[in-house]
DNA sequence: TGTGTAAGTAAGTGACTACTTGCATTCTGG
DNA sequence: CCAGAATGCAAGTAGTCACTTACTTACACA
C-alpha cells in the first residue's frame, strides 16, 4: 500500500508543523498529493488517520543500544547520548506538538511516551551495571542520574533553536559534554580502564 | 481596569488548556464571564488578546535569586532549583502549549523564552562564582553545567505527569537530587565549608 | 439632568472544517 | 477483455470560527 504510507507520512509532516487542530484534511491531502476524499475512504476520519500516523512513527523509531557490560563508559554513553539527541532533534517539532496535546488528546501522547520510557530503562540498566562492575566511586540513584542526562539532552533538543545562547557550543558536542558531566557526577574516571572482573560494589577508586 | 485583567487571566487559562487554535473567543468570554463582544472592543482581536495575556504572564514571573558569593552551595542551589521546578510545574500546561506553537506563532514563544534565559544567566553566574571561589575541584564549562541542571528540572516538570516511572521519587525531592548530582559533577563537596576568601582558582580540595 | 463610556443583546457575514453523496476515471489481476 | 477495486471530481451539508453592525442598558460624573 504505497498510497497509504504516503498519506501517513504527509499527515505526520503536517501534524509536526500545525498540530492536531491545524492539520486539516485539506492540508494533509495537498501535502500527500491526494484527493481529500481518499483520506476518508482509507482512514475513515481525521482522528483515525493521525492516530495511525503517530503509531507508525513510534514503531519505526530505532534506538541505540547500550552494552550489557560496560567496557568504555565515556565512549559508549557518548555514542548513546548522541544517537538519542539526534533522534529527538529530528523529531523536535512533532514532539513539541504532541506534548502540547496531552490535555486534549492523551491517547496520542501516551503512545509517544513509549520511546523515552524505553530509552530510560536502557540507560538505567547501563548505569546499574556501571555501579555493579565497580566503575563508580560515588553512591547514586540510577533513576535520578538517568533522568538527569536524558533531561539535559531532551531540553537541549527542544529548546536550542529557540534559545541558542542558553546551551553549550558547539551543538554537535553537547551530548558528549552532558555525558562527561554525568559520569563525573557518579564518579567514573575518564577513558577505558579495565578492572578486575570481581564485582566489588562501590569500590572506592580514588583516582589513579 | 478590573474587567481587562479578568479577561487576560481567563485567556491565559483557556490557552493553557486548549492552545491558540482551541482558544476560541467564545470559550475565553465564557471563562471570563463576559460577553464575546467585550473582548473585541477591549483587545481588537483574538491574537492581540492572547499576545497581551502572554506578556502579562511572563512579566509577572518572579524568579528566585542566587547569592553573588556562595556560602552553602548545596543549600543555596537546592532552594533555587526547587523554586525553579515549582515555577515550571505551575505553568507546565501553558509552557507545553507555547512550545507547540513555535513554528506557527514565534513571537509568542520568543516572549516566553525570557524567563529561562534569565534563569540560565543567573545560574551560570553562580557556577562561575563557585569556581572562582575555589569550591570546585573539577574543571567544567558553566554553560554546560547550567544547561544540564536546568534541562533535568525542565524535563521533570514537563514530563513527570505523563511518565511518572521515568523520574526519581519522591517528586518533592527531585530538584534536590538533581542539584546534588550536578554539584558532584563539578566537584563540590557536601555541606557548607568555609574557605579562605583568597580566590584560589580551582583549588584542589581533595576532601577533608 | 444630561452626557460619555463601558458593557450587553441580537443578528448576521464570509470563510473554513470534517465529512458525505453520486458519478466518472484509471488501474490491476485473472 | 473484463470485473472490481482504488482514485478522482463536483457539489453539498451542517457546523464552527473570528469578527461586524446596529441598537440598548447601566452607571459615573459634572
Amino acid at each position: 500500500m504505497n498510497r497509504r504510507d504516503e498519506i501517513l507520512a504527509a499527515a505526520a509532516e503536517v501534524f509536526a508543523q500545525h498540530g492536531f487542530r491545524g492539520s486539516t484534511t485539506r492540508r494533509i491531502a495537498d501535502a500527500a498529493g491526494v484527493n481529500e476524499i481518499t483520506i476518508f475512504r482509507q482512514f475513515g476520519s481525521k482522528e483515525a488517520l493521525l492516530r495511525e500516523a503517530m503509531q507508525h512513527m513510534t514503531e519505526s523509531a530505532g534506538l541505540a543500544e547500550l552494552p550489557e557490560i560496560p567496557s568504555d563508559p565515556e565512549r559508549e554513553l557518548t555514542e548513546w547520548s548522541e544517537s538519542f539527541i539526534q533522534h529527538l532533534r529530528l523529531r523536535s517539532s512533532i514532539i513539541r506538538k504532541t506534548m502540547g496535546e496531552i490535555e486534549e488528546r492523551p491517547e496520542m501522547s501516551e503512545c509517544a511516551s513509549s520511546v523515552p520510557i524505553r530509552a530510560s530503562n536502557e540507560l538505567c540498566k547501563y548505569l546499574v551495571a556501571l555501579g555493579r562492575q565497580g566503575w563508580t566511586s560515588e553512591k547514586f540513584e540510577p533513576k535520578t542520574a538517568a533522568a538527569m542526562l536524558m533531561g539535559a539532552i531532551f531540553a537541549d533538543a527542544m529548546g536550542r533553536d529557540m534559545m541558542p545562547d542558553v546551551y553549550p557550543q558547539p551543538r554537535a558536542k553537547a551530548a558528549h559534554m552532558y555525558t562527561v558531566l554525568l559520569l563525573r557526577a557518579i564518579g567514573v574516571q575518564n577513558g577505558p580502564r579495565r578492572m578486575t572482573n570481581k564485582q566489588t560494589k562501590r569500590t572506592k577508586q580514588l583516582s589513579a
